[in-house]
DNA sequence: TTGAAAGCGCTACCAC
DNA sequence: GTGGTAGCGCTTTCAA
């Protein structure tokens, strides 16, 4: 893990300094940019640099200007999709600041994340993300480290969590379903173990905003295995269901494959709606409604949580730490 | 962009000597688990440590010790589930080795690979990636440092590249497609500058192998939209192709969703084989048979090169410096 | 315009 | 088992 080894001695500032017959200070001076310099100086110590391949300690540099900020970014799987998008989202925010963002895919094993946490508390100043440890367990391996979760509830003052609203989001799309006419509309949640999900509860609000009762739910696993099942299940029991509205996009396009398998044409034959707004939704046949997380708003959310936390700024409140969704319809519904 | 404003003086390790009343290298051998310490004293530093919130400086630490490794993963988009993949791959490699990647999407914008470029010359050690950048420039902003590209060739000996080559996978894949009983087997090529693109070359060949002239070839933008378009021209051109070659997964996701609106069912009236084996081929329907690269070894060649570029040691030759690809069926072919 | 000295916060190495 | 001293490589005063 070191990186020393046998390799030749690290090429440092007096090098150059030797180098170009001039003194340290002098060679700091021509590598900043700094004014206070002669020309002919500068370039002499910018050629014995080049010559020499010197490159600045970042950890010197870091040592003396206190400037950079890099942030830990903690997610479960890169390649689920959803969580690439609140990648993509953070690391755009966090770009904007001029911050380093390191990410770390734990590989969906928990611990992995306890590791992982571990080893990057020593080397950011901030750790955002999606953790699964319990929250003593998390404030112990973070000591002191900025913590800012996503989706998450969390109990003591120690962390900011960023929470997701899809109460509006939700309302919308059944809305939209039932205008077209649908009457019969049930739900693919998940299976995990908090049942029914925060989702379910949003829609059933919904249903219940229409004047209808909240529709059957089956349990699908967050998969498009899962989501596919889920469906076929649920259209065995309840055949008179034309229309759902799944947990995730992810389940939602499991739901497609199985309308096809099942011979109803989607959307004539079943409405699909999903949560998420993943771009993946787009590529998909039918093109997939959703209802469509603002990403963006989350990435800039976390990133300002995180900044205030770090300047000792007041932290934005519980009330202010939500992002909205919205209904964004393609069409499978 | 600086951290500090107004903010309370940083807790250091020297406040947390004073209180615990000792000297602070015992307060390091505490906090480092060192032994040749005594249980009580150690615990009182720990506590002490707790209450001050210290936490250790990384720049100090790197300093000292310098053994944490950071590498950026410069990426053009990370929406892209190409890249995707190819980041999840290297942070895979990457934590095996318990280093740290420090991820730049540049949002597709030369400019903005360049100001990352120059930025994170100072933040890493090496940098790998996809960079569009010329040679000479590269060069320039990251002066010294190790770089590692993927998928792009390369002039000079200053760099390092991973090759692709999916000269055989590409050769199974129409083998597969003559087995299957296909004779007029079309390409849908990229659009590039450079016409026709090396995976054409390996189609060409293959087709070659088995005796069969390299069938029509229509230029498809890098998209699902482009995809279809393309094929919808080759179709409308060459009405008697039965089998299509595509440039890469999303192309021929455009492709499965053009021979649906066509009214052509895959695989029984046209047989689709994409390149890249990304697992969104695996949610669409049909599943996507594809010539998958190993991105898996592309990360941990990538990671190689790296480790021997920082140690100097002998890198590896360009004829290591491959990665396979090989016939991934699933439904579509 | 340049250089000398001080110190950022930490760990390694040596005494005790 | 503990503390003193000496740096790690750099930038920032402050003098010259």
């Amino acid at each position: 893990m070191a990186s020393s080894g046998t390799g030749p001695r690290r090429v440092t500032i007096n090098d150059v300094a030797r180098t170009a017959g001039v003194s340290r200070q002098t060679v700091s001076r021509a590598l900043n940019d700094k004014g206070e310099i002669d020309v002919t100086t500068k370039q002499r110590v910018l050629d014995a640099a080049l010559a020499l391949g010197y490159r600045p300690s970042r950890f010197a540099r870091g040592l003396v200007r206190q400037d950079t900020i890099s942030v830990g970014l903690v997610i479960p799987d890169l390649l689920n999709p959803f969580f690439t998008e609140v990648a993509a989202a953070a690391l755009d925010a966090a770009r904007s600041r001029g911050w380093h963002v390191v990410v770390y895919d734990t590989g969906d094993r928990i611990e992995e994340e306890r590791g992982t946490l571990q080893v990057i508390a020593s080397q950011v100043d901030a750790v955002v993300g999606y953790l699964s440890q319990p929250e003593d367990e998390i404030d112990k391996l973070a000591r002191g480290l900025p913590v800012v979760l996503i989706d998450r509830e969390h109990r003591t003052e120690r962390f900011s969590s960023i929470r997701i609203d899809g109460e509006k989001g939700v309302r919308a799309a059944i809305a939209h379903l039932v205008e077209s006419g649908h009457r019969h509309i049930g739900m693919l949640d998940h299976a995990g173990r908090s049942e029914p999900s925060i989702r379910h509860a949003w829609f059933a609000d919904a249903m219940a905003a229409c004047g209808l009762d909240a529709g059957p739910v089956s349990r699908a696993d967050q998969s498009v295995e899962g989501g596919e099942s889920a469906l076929k299940d649920l259209l065995a029991e309840h055949p008179d269901v034309t229309a759902v509205f799944a947990f995730n996009d992810i389940v939602a396009i499991g739901a497609l494959r199985g309308a096809r398998r099942l011979g109803r044409e989607v959307p004539r034959d079943l409405a699909v709606i999903g949560f998420d707004g993943l771009q993946l939704g787009a590529l998909v046949e039918p093109p997939l409604s959703t209802v469509a997380l603002d990403t963006r708003a989350l990435g800039a959310l976390v990133v300002e949580q995180t900044a205030r936390l770090l300047t000792g700024e007041d932290p934005l409140g519980h009330d202010e730490l939500v992002v909205g969704a919205e209904l964004r319809l393609r069409e499978s519904a």
